[in-house]
DNA sequence: CAAATATTAAAACACCTGTTTAATTTAAAC
DNA sequence: GTTTAAATTAAACAGGTGTTTTAATATTTG
């Protein structure tokens, strides 16, 4: 029995453990409402563990956050790059669709990429609207470089629209994301002919369309 | 001193004195995250007068929601069984402009119309979004009927849409307007030329431009 | 006015919270 | 193999939580 642990995959370590336990219950009971007790009694580890590892609660959910959101905003910021970089040197405006897509698409796709993924997805969703300003701010504080150069790029692919309404519909496209998101498999109180929430390809056409042509309604 | 009190408009009494406290503690912090004691003493009362007049927190939290709910819904209602009603006469599909604006403009209108109000209204667009089941299932307990109401006749409008996707396209208009809701006062962080999200005119305006344009999108 | 009821008040209840301390064990460095 | 550092453990800390109890005070009813 002792033989088998030779310290290699099933010695999971103290800090990643904590990491999965604390995502999946922030995710599915909020970060308020989530205990240290409960987080360590998950991960199987002593409750002291966190204040050790991560100094107290606020920093574990600042790791939680960046071990998940460096690798996703890399990727959607290369994307975003890409967008940017072809539009110049074809001399044209970015398009509107093809600039949200660098920011919907990584994120309705990360979500598939593991079980913990699918957690820190519902987190993110409702990060942007924690009423404790601690959780939010560290969120905001990890995605104000991709914001910004988003709302940037938008402000291009939409000359004829102020500044200020494109920054108010980048606003309402945000919260159409966000609510979808946190709100996975939850919708038992309606319980007619609609389909599931898990068809990402679906989801991720039906979301696009729906926020590109309000992002390119009349202004 | 003492005369002036003739127990009329001065002595509020104690359940609505909780009633407000709670409605402005629980939008800006919170279910969770408030206390009882935080109520009474914002109310002036005595900490047990919540479990007596409430039965519990849940108790008065359904309570919050109750006392703005009740007549807001009853205009949101009569003005969508207007549109119904209207279309059956001229024999006519509902418009899907006017049948969202029955929804979205009551909400953003009566948030002008007290302080408390305003409260109520961050409330509202949180409670969607909150991680607990408890504060959430309360408020969809009371917004259901409308909400059927409502898709019903979303799908009248759109009669070439399929019922799944117009389901969607209402989830993904209904997140548009609560993160706005919810956000009201929190833009902080981008500190440019941003105009401010009190103008409830122009805000009504903009989200429905945005949300009609999504909703009549191509299937 | 007196009796019955409704409301308020202070205190305690049992439990949970994040964090810290001190002791012990494990691992690494020399 | 001994020393030094890192990590884990159990226990306690100081304070907060919703709820209940018991006693005192208003208010209403007969």
């Amino acid at each position: 029995m002792a033989q088998i642990d030779t310290n290699q995959e099933i010695k999971q370590d103290t800090k990643n453990m904590i990491l999965d336990a604390a995502e999946r219950l922030f995710a599915r009971e909020g970060f308020h409402n989530t205990s240290l007790r409960a987080i360590t009694g998950e991960a199987g580890v002593n409750l002291a563990a966190v204040n050790y590892h991560f100094g107290s609660k606020v920093g574990l959910l600042d790791k939680v956050f960046e071990r998940r959101l460096l690798p996703l905003n890399k990727v959607r910021q290369d994307k975003l790059q890409a967008v940017r970089d072809a539009s110049r040197q074809e001399n044209r405006q970015p398009g509107v669709k093809e600039t949200l897509q660098t920011f919907i698409e990584p994120t309705l796709h990360f979500r598939d990429s593991g079980p913990g993924a699918k957690d820190f997805i519902t987190l993110v969703g409702r990060s942007l609207s924690e009423p404790n300003d601690t959780a939010r701010n560290i969120f905001i504080h990890h995605m104000e470089p991709l914001l910004f150069l988003l709302i940037d790029t938008l402000r291009k692919a939409l000359p004829d629209l102020s500044a200020d309404l494109v920054f108010w519909r980048l606003q309402f496209a945000l919260g159409s994301m966000s609510h979808i998101l946190r709100m996975t498999g939850k919708w038992q109180s309606f319980p007619e002919d609609i389909s599931p929430d898990s068809d990402t390809e679906l989801m991720t056409r039906r979301i696009m369309d729906f926020i590109t042509s309000g992002m390119e309604a009349p202004g």
